[in-house]
DNA sequence: CGTGTTTGACCCGCGC
DNA sequence: GCGCGGGTCAAACACG
C-alpha cells in the first residue's frame, strides 16, 4: 500500500511538474505532503483499534518503526521533489538562455548583412526618413514584413518597410526632387520614417493638385509618429521658427486645458500639424506635439527642433522595428532644463547614440519617454527638468536588447557664436576617421540676435549654460568615438539630413557644405548650406575637424520668414 | 480687404 | 450598432 502511495505520490508529482511552469513547483511539493497525510490518516485507522485493545507494546514499537521509515520515506521524496525542482529551473534557464542567443544570433545576422549591402543599406535608411512612397505596397504587406523583419533578412529590411521612399544621399540632383517640390526630403517631423503618411485627411489629399503627392493609397497604414516636446513657456505657443495657422482647438478628455490644433503655412500642401496644449498639472509647461513632414524648406530657425523631432522619431521607429510594439519601450532624454524665457530658444540639441557594449540595455529616461501603446507612437522630449547627473548623458534604454543602445539627449546648448544641433553617435571601431559630427543649426542666438525677437524671447544666457558646457565636452568625447552603424542613428542621420539636404536645389537656402565621412571607405559627400548670416561670419565653424559633418542652413533673413499668402489650404 | 482666429458641426476610429 | 472622444472643416468673426 505505501509503495503505492508512493508511486501515486510520485506520479502526481511528476504530472503536476510537466504540466506546470517554473513558479509552479510548490504545487508538486503540496501534493506529496498531501498524500503522506492521507496515508497516515488510513495507516491510523487500519490500526488503531487493535493497538488500543491489545496494548500490545511490540506492536506499538513496531509502528513507531513504521512511522520513522515511513518519514524517511518522506524524506526522500522530499529530496526528490527538489532535485525535480531544481532541474526545472534548469530546464527553464537553458531555454531562456537558449531564447537569448537565438535573438542575438539573429539581431548580429542582421548587422553583418546591413554593413554588406553597403550604399544600398544607406538609401534604405535615407528613404525611410522620406516617409514618401514611390513604390506602393499595400498596407497589409508593410506590416508583414515589419514583422517578419528578421525572418526576411536584409532585402526586405525593415527600414525599408515604413518608407517606401527611394533617396539618394549622394543624388543632391536626384531627378524626383528636382521635378517634384514636394518629394523633397521630410523636415525633421516624425512621420518620415513612418509608411508613407496617413496624416493629411483624405478631403485635403484629394485636393492636392500635384499627382506626386503623397501617396493617398495607404491610409490605412501604421500611424504617424508624433514627436512630443514639453517645454516650460509661458507664451501660448513654443515658437519651434515655423508658420502655423490655428484651425481648430478641443477641450480634450483630462485636460481642462483646450488643446489648439496648428498647421504648417509655409507651404500650402505641408502637412505638418502640431497640437500644442497645457500640461493639466503644471499649467507652465507647455506640450507640443509635431506630426507629419515638412515638404518645402524650413527657415533657420525652425530647423533645430525640424530635426530634432525627425531625429527622435527616426530613433522611435527604428526602436519600435526592432522591438515589439507594447513592450513598453523607453527612450530617455535627460533634458537640461530650460527656464520660462529661454524654453523657446532650441539652442543646441544633442542626440547621443552611445553604443552599449552590454547584451541588454536598460535605458533611464527621466525625462523623456516612447510610447507605443496607443495608435499613435509618441516619443516624448521632456525639455523641463535638469537632468540628475551631467555625466549620466548617456544613459540606457529598456527593453531594447537586441540594437545598440541609444539615448536622446535634448538639452540646451547656448554656444555662441552659433548653437548646433548635435547628432552624435556611437562608437564604431571601424569608424576610423570621423571625430566629429555635427548638425549645425547656426542658430545666431546671442542676446539681441536677429532670432531672438522672432522666437518671441530675448536671446540671452541660458541659466543652464555651465552645466551644458560640462555636458557638451563629455558629449563631444563620446561624439569622438561616435560614428556607429546603429540603425536607430542612421535613421536619425537620415532624418536630419533630409531636412538640411532635401530642399538645396531650390538655392534658397544658400550655399551648403556637407563634409561627411559616414562610412569606413570614407565617403564624402558634399553638400553645401553655407549661410549669410551673422550667425556664419565665424569661418572657424566652417573648418571643423575632418571628418565633422557641418551642415549650417541660413535663411535668407534672419527673421521668420512671411508666411506665404497661400497659407490656406482652403 | 486680406489674414488669422474662433467655434460649432461634422467625420471617423475605437471600444463596448 | 451605439456612444465617446479625437481631429478637422468651414462659416462667422476679429483685427490691422
Amino acid at each position: 500500500m505505501e509503495n503505492n502511495s508512493e508511486k501515486s505520490v510520485l506520479g502526481e508529482e511528476e504530472k503536476t511538474i510537466k504540466s506546470s511552469c517554473a513558479g509552479e513547483e510548490n504545487r508538486a511539493f503540496i501534493v506529496i505532503n498531501k498524500g503522506e497525510h492521507q496515508r497516515h490518516v488510513k495507516e491510523e485507522d487500519d490500526n488503531t483499534k487493535p493497538w488500543v485493545n491489545k496494548k500490545d507494546i511490540s506492536t506499538a514499537i513496531k509502528e513507531d518503526h513504521e512511522i520513522e521509515s515511513t518519514k524517511a520515506k518522506v524524506g526522500e521524496v522530499k529530496e526528490e521533489n527538489e532535485r525535480l525542482k531544481l532541474l526545472l529551473c534548469q530546464i527553464v534557464k537553458e531555454y531562456q538562455s537558449l531564447q537569448t542567443r537565438f535573438h542575438d544570433a539573429l539581431q548580429k545576422e542582421e548587422a553583418n548583412k546591413s554593413p554588406a549591402s553597403g550604399h544600398e543599406e544607406h538609401n534604405q535608411l535615407i528613404s525611410l526618413s522620406l516617409g514618401r512612397c514611390l513604390s506602393s505596397d499595400p498596407p497589409k504587406k508593410e506590416e508583414k514584413k515589419v514583422s517578419n523583419k528578421e525572418d526576411d533578412g536584409k532585402h526586405n529590411g525593415g527600414l525599408e518597410l515604413g518608407l517606401e521612399c527611394k533617396f539618394e544621399l549622394d543624388g543632391s540632383t536626384e531627378p524626383e526632387k528636382n521635378n517634384n517640390p514636394s518629394s523633397e526630403s521630410s523636415l525633421g517631423k516624425p512621420e518620415e520614417e513612418g509608411p508613407t503618411e496617413a496624416w493629411p485627411p483624405s478631403k485635403i489629399l484629394k485636393t492636392m493638385t500635384s499627382g506626386d503627392e503623397e501617396d493617398v493609397s495607404e491610409p490605412m497604414q501604421l500611424k504617424k509618429t508624433r514627436v512630443s516636446v514639453r517645454t516650460r513657456c509661458d507664451t501660448p505657443t513654443m515658437n519651434d521658427g515655423c508658420q502655423w495657422r490655428k484651425y481648430g482647438q478641443k477641450i480634450s478628455k483630462g485636460n481642462p486645458c483646450p488643446r489648439a490644433y496648428y498647421r504648417c503655412t509655409l507651404s500650402p500642401t505641408c502637412p505638418v500639424r502640431k497640437q500644442v496644449q497645457r500640461c493639466a498639472e503644471d499649467m507652465s509647461i507647455l506640450i507640443t506635439t509635431y506630426e507629419g513632414s515638412h515638404n518645402h524648406p524650413l527657415p533657420l530657425n525652425a530647423t533645430a527642433m525640424a530635426s530634432t523631432t525627425s531625429a527622435a522619431a527616426s530613433m522611435l521607429q527604428s526602436q519600435s522595428s526592432s522591438s515589439q510594439p507594447g513592450l513598453g519601450t523607453s527612450v530617455s532624454a535627460p533634458a537640461a532644463s530650460m527656464s520660462s524665457s529661454s524654453a523657446n530658444h532650441l539652442h543646441a540639441l544633442n542626440f547621443n547614440f552611445a553604443q552599449n557594449s552590454l547584451p541588454y540595455h536598460q535605458y533611464n529616461f527621466p525625462n523623456s519617454s516612447i510610447s507605443t501603446c496607443n495608435s499613435h507612437p509618441t516619443i516624448t522630449l521632456d525639455l523641463t527638468t535638469a537632468p540628475p547627473n551631467n555625466s549620466s548623458y548617456f544613459t540606457r534604454f529598456s527593453n531594447a536588447p537586441r540594437y545598440p543602445s541609444a539615448s536622446l539627449n535634448f538639452s540646451s546648448l547656448p554656444p555662441p557664436p552659433s548653437s548646433s544641433l548635435e547628432l552624435l553617435s556611437n562608437p564604431q571601431a571601424s569608424w576610423k576617421n570621423t571625430s566629429h559630427l555635427t548638425f549645425g543649426a547656426a542658430f545666431p542666438n546671442h542676446a539681441n540676435s536677429s532670432i531672438g525677437p522672432i522666437l518671441g524671447y530675448p536671446g540671452r544666457q541660458s541659466p543652464y549654460k555651465q552645466m551644458a558646457d560640462q555636458s557638451l565636452s563629455e558629449t563631444i568625447t563620446a561624439a569622438t568615438k561616435a560614428i556607429t552603424s546603429n540603425p536607430s542613428f542612421c535613421s536619425a542621420l537620415a532624418a536630419a539630413l533630409t531636412s538640411f539636404v532635401g530642399n538645396g536645389n531650390e538655392g534658397k537656402w544658400g550655399e551648403a557644405s556637407l563634409s561627411m565621412k559616414t562610412a569606413p571607405q570614407a565617403v564624402e559627400n558634399e553638400v553645401g548650406y553655407l549661410g549669410r548670416t551673422s550667425s556664419m561670419d565665424n569661418p572657424r565653424q566652417q573648418q571643423q575637424k575632418q571628418g565633422s559633418l557641418l551642415l549650417f542652413p541660413v535663411s535668407k533673413t534672419a527673421s521668420d520668414p512671411p508666411a506665404d499668402n497661400n497659407n490656406h489650404i482652403k
